[in-house]
DNA sequence: CGCGGCTTTGATGTTCATCAAGTAAAGTGG
DNA sequence: CCACTTTACTTGATGAACATCAAAGCCGCG
């Protein structure tokens, strides 16, 4: 992880009205004095479970996943989230220390923010107080929603569900590169890096899909969409 | 559903430190005006997926379950809450309708106190606004860490997870009368009533509970605890 | 070029859902 | 209050879905 030498500031970041459009010229001056600019590469862990919150995490560039491990080690994938995505709003509020762990699936550009200046303009304006709980509803509300969708679905159904997740929500395109292994895979979905395998290719001897090593094609969307639906 | 008679207002309730104790005289007026207190029997639909959300939530007495219905009509229980419990909080500022339902699992007292009037003192008091984000964060971390525990196990510790959660977390006391059915409990933790119900006999058989009809004693908690940690 | 992690396929067994069928308990209406 | 209906509970048998184990090819990287 690095320091960003980027002379960016909340003011110009093209994320910034998502949050801080609450906020008067002095308080964005605070956000901007208590925030500093993390680079991380793929692999490179963010956050880890347990470590201390001491800031508000934003993610700017990049992608990432939220995870815990369980007492066997093994990964449980929360969530993956994109840029302008709060990714560390669960916690902050009602823990000391991080009830999971962050890390980058790609190069990564993350802004943290002093927690005590964040606290204090939650307390001192209004408008940002509701602003901020807006946002972060959200994320839980997804957290909870993607977790109750996935555990109603068989393999077939989950993996269909990650396809259109990437496809629609991170890459905007049928064609894309995947960010996370297929063990990675596995760990989104609660299923076992065989079967995701297997699973995925059985869609492409289908036709629903092609591959290409780490790169992926939607060839039937419709066909890809009723699976994921019908389980 | 029946609006309660008591003049119990926010002041004299037991639970108001929980939220209200940042609240001055006056707005506490403007909580306790806004504020209607509903009875529900065991069953009775409090609020059902779709609904508007026109009022914040909060159990006075009772028991009650938060679910989601899947499109075979299965149900799934995301939570059951007991008093105190904020039980509408983690839709409340991201969406106009309720994403889950709500039902009594027994008698059920909740104040409804309507969402404006909450919003305002939010915006308006900083300590209060910074009371609601710790309580929503805590719901919500609560639901994802639990889905993410029982996700890992198997029925066997699934059951025990349940079984410790309503002896520690809901009576204080290894001997209970279940408050849901099988089914219901099946839906708690995403399995069959049959295989919960093999479950439950083979505790029996085992020696590490007892059971008459609804009502369970806990034989041997710590065999229990063993259960719910193995798998 | 060789090591370790990722990927893939196959064979085998376990866990759990489903189907079936019967008993017990709890409402419901005459 | 009793017959009737419905809902909850229980056990057994069967098969499907999925985890696990094993083995081998691949790829990137030091």
């Amino acid at each position: 992880m690095k320091t960003s030498n980027d002379i960016i500031n909340c003011r110009s970041c093209i994320y910034r009205n998502l949050l801080y459009d609450k906020l008067n010229d002095k308080e964005y001056g605070q956000v901007n004095s208590a925030r500093t600019e993390y680079i991380y590469q793929r692999g490179e862990l963010i956050k880890q479970e347990g470590d201390k919150i001491k800031s508000f995490l934003y993610l700017r560039v990049g992608l990432v996943k939220l995870f815990k491990t369980d007492h066997f080690g093994k990964d449980h994938i929360l969530s993956i989230n994109k840029p302008g995505d709060f990714i560390s709003l669960l916690s902050i509020f009602s823990n000391s220390t991080y009830k999971y762990s962050i890390s980058a699936l790609e190069e990564t550009h993350v802004c943290e923010v002093a927690l005590p200046v964040l606290k204090n303009l939650v307390a001192s304006n209004g408008a940002f107080a509701l602003k901020v709980l807006n946002r972060m509803s959200h994320i839980s509300d997804t957290i909870i929603e993607n977790s109750f969708r996935i555990n109603q679905k068989q393999v077939k159904g989950r993996i269909a569900h990650i396809l259109l997740f990437l496809a629609d929500k991170i890459y905007h395109g049928h064609t894309f590169r995947m960010p996370i292994t297929r063990r990675e895979v596995g760990e989104l979905i609660s299923m076992t890096t065989e079967n995701t395998i297997r699973t995925l290719s059985e869609f492409k001897k289908d036709g629903i899909i092609s591959m290409d090593g780490k790169t992926i094609s939607i060839l039937d969307y419709g066909r890809l969409v009723k699976v994921s639906k019908s389980g």
